[in-house]
RNA sequence: GUCCUUGUAGCUCAGUUGGAUAGAGCAACAGCCUUCUAAGCUGUGGGUCAGGCGUUCGAAUCGCCUCAAGGACACCA
């Protein structure tokens, strides 16, 4: 149990005494920003008192009076009726022992009996990863781990859209790289891909196949697309792993659109759908779209949301309590579309949330870079992470808010100064791990010698752990897992540069601080996990 | 025009779901290494929380209006 929760059960009880009752979640206790107010404090008597029909201060003493004060140092009425808890020091250094006995498994909560799809990157297999892709991934990535940590099971799931136009392009464009490597000509469409990669996916082909398929024909085109895509999802999961991004399930559109299938959801959801004009339409309108959206052209060819309707039905068919959908922010039109089609086939608004992921805008020179990916010059994923590297490409990515524009600019990323906040929390890890080897000195518990301020921050940090993953897991913000990294490397830092670890003289103290640092350390490099980056035990 | 996101120190951003004197980092300035890693620490300066009105014991946070920036509103993906 953590500081936050004890004081709530103290106060439950308190309460009960006073026979009012209330919500857990409406008492709400938190860490004191000074000093002067305790370790924590309560709004609950200012939060009760009109209900209650009597004043704040007063309704504090009432609670105060009943409360049990076991494990606290003191307990204040203050301002218009705060009450600061003042905890014993005894009580602040359980934490050390939960952390050490508990090791990695230190902030996970209790198993929630509650499945979650969480869907990103799914890029088109149509070329490398580019930077959006890149901040998609490290934020999608992030999401899962963090709430697999709060106690969900997670499904990680990357979609294919292989049946679409683009895959087209991609066959067409292997096939005219490959007829080149044979000195024949073969008309690259206008919207073909014209990357470096393509030519080398055509010698392989070539040297796989030879010249069996030099025929004009379009017959053959199959063969390419196939061949084509294979290659290039490959690379991108190469490029994925290596970025510590993995998934559970590749799901593919042509699967999902395999024999039947899209006509018989069109006679399961026949009542909301209809045609003008030449195309099908789907009346979306019904539920919370503002229009009714084609799902069907009038050239016969259906749009990309019609089997996206198939796939998002086909992930909740698999035992899926919650869809999460990671996607650019230009997708916002899709959400409340998406939500409607899932509403006509009986499931609830909230079956899916999709996390807006607004754009990177790279920033050069003071000047933003465009980048276009069937030039073939985007800035790669792959270029990005061998300049920078993975901890502080990742790190970067998630520590701000989703829905917040984030410029990258290309030269401070570049230049590895010490202006990237990853280093700060990979040094504080590694300055811990460096002091623990080095000691012959044992581990111990007398932490009541440990009574210095930046002692009990620490402490007190430790505590928060599990909240902030909460927090964190139910707001689907991994940048606060890199604030609670920032803090609590600060707090690491001040007491390294305070207080002497080793000292040969004073074994009892000795011990008791390797306990603390072995605690801290433990939970760096957990929360450092959570976001991807790794804890280098030397630097 | 409608909708979404954003607006906090010179810059980049936090702000614990409405709490006490609004905080970090970078940048500037001044200090701290014969002792565990100075990629660090300590201190100083820096604010009309875009603006206005409202809600209440209490607002950066909630509501309405205005302003500004970016994005979305396809028989594109």
């Amino acid at each position: 149990m953590n500081n936050e929760e004890l004081l709530l059960n103290k106060i439950k009880a308190a309460l009960i005494k006073l026979n009012i009752e209330v919500e857990d979640n409406f008492i709400i206790i938190e860490a004191a920003k000074d000093k002067i107010h305790g370790d924590y404090a309560s709004n609950i008597a200012m939060k009760l008192a009109s209900k209650q029909k009597t004043n704040p201060r007063a309704l504090a003493q009432q609670i105060i009076d009943s409360i049990d004060k076991e494990g606290l140092e003191k307990i204040e009425i203050a301002g218009p009726g705060f009450i600061n808890f003042f905890m014993s020091n005894e009580t602040l250094s359980n934490v050390i022992d939960l952390v050490l006995n508990t090791k990695d498994s230190f902030g996970t909560n209790e198993k929630i009996n509650k499945t979650v799809n969480v869907e990103y990157v799914s890029a088109n297999p149509t070329g490398d990863l580019h930077l959006g892709h890149a901040r998609g991934a490290a934020i999608g990535d992030s999401i899962t781990r963090i709430l697999k940590k709060a106690g969900y099971n997670v499904i990680r799931e990357y979609y294919v859209n292989d049946a679409g136009a683009q895959i087209l392009h991609l066959g067409e464009s292997l096939k005219a790289r490959y007829f080149e490597l044979y000195k024949k000509k073969y008309d690259l469409p206008e919207d073909g891909y014209q990357g470096e990669d393509i030519i080398e996916i055509a010698k392989q082909f070539k040297s796989k196949y030879g010249d069996k398929y030099l025929e004009e024909s379009d017959e053959n085109i199959e063969i390419f697309k196939d061949f084509g895509m294979e290659k290039e999802l490959d690379k991108l999961k190469n490029d994925l792993d290596e970025f510590r991004v993995h998934f559970d399930v590749f799901s593919f559109e042509t699967t999902i659109r395999k024999g039947s299938a899209l006509d018989d959801l069109a006679l399961k959801m026949k009542d909301y759908i209809y045609e003008e004009g030449g195309a099908t339409y789907l009346a979306t309108s019904k539920f919370v779209d503002d229009k009714d959206r084609v799902i069907i052209k009038s050239n016969g060819e259906a749009t990309y949301f019609w089997p996206d309707i198939a796939y998002h039905l086909n992930k909740l068919s698999r035992n899926a309590d919650l869809l999460i959908d990671v996607l650019g922010a230009d997708h916002h039109g899709y959400i409340n579309r998406m939500k409607s089609a899932l509403m006509m086939n009986g499931y609830s608004k909230d079956s899916l949330e999709v996390e807006l992921i607004q754009m990177v805008r790279i920033v050069k020179d003071g000047e933003e870079v465009k980048m276009s990916k069937r030039l073939g010059n985007a800035i790669k994923l792959r270029d990005l992470v061998q300049e920078v590297g993975i901890d502080a490409v990742r790190y970067f990515f998630v520590s701000r808010d989703a829905a917040t524009h984030l410029d990258f600019d290309l030269e401070l990323a570049l230049s590895q100064s010490s202006s990237n906040p990853v280093f700060y929390a990979q040094y504080a890890y590694a300055r811990m791990n460096n002091v623990l080897s080095l000691s012959t000195i044992p581990l111990n518990n007398k932490y009541n010698l440990l009574i210095d301020e930046t002692e009990f921050s620490l402490m007190k940090s430790l505590s928060e752990y599990g909240k902030i993953i909460q927090d964190a897991a139910n707001e689907r913000a991994p940048y606060k897992i890199c604030n609670y990294i920032q803090k609590l490397s600060g707090y690491v830092h001040e007491f390294y540069a305070k207080c002497r670890i080793l000292d040969v003289n004073n074994v009892d103290l000795t011990g008791a601080r390797l306990s603390l640092i072995k605690a801290c350390s433990i939970v760096i490099k957990n929360a450092l996990e959570l976001i991807g980056v790794s804890a280098p035990e030397k630097m």
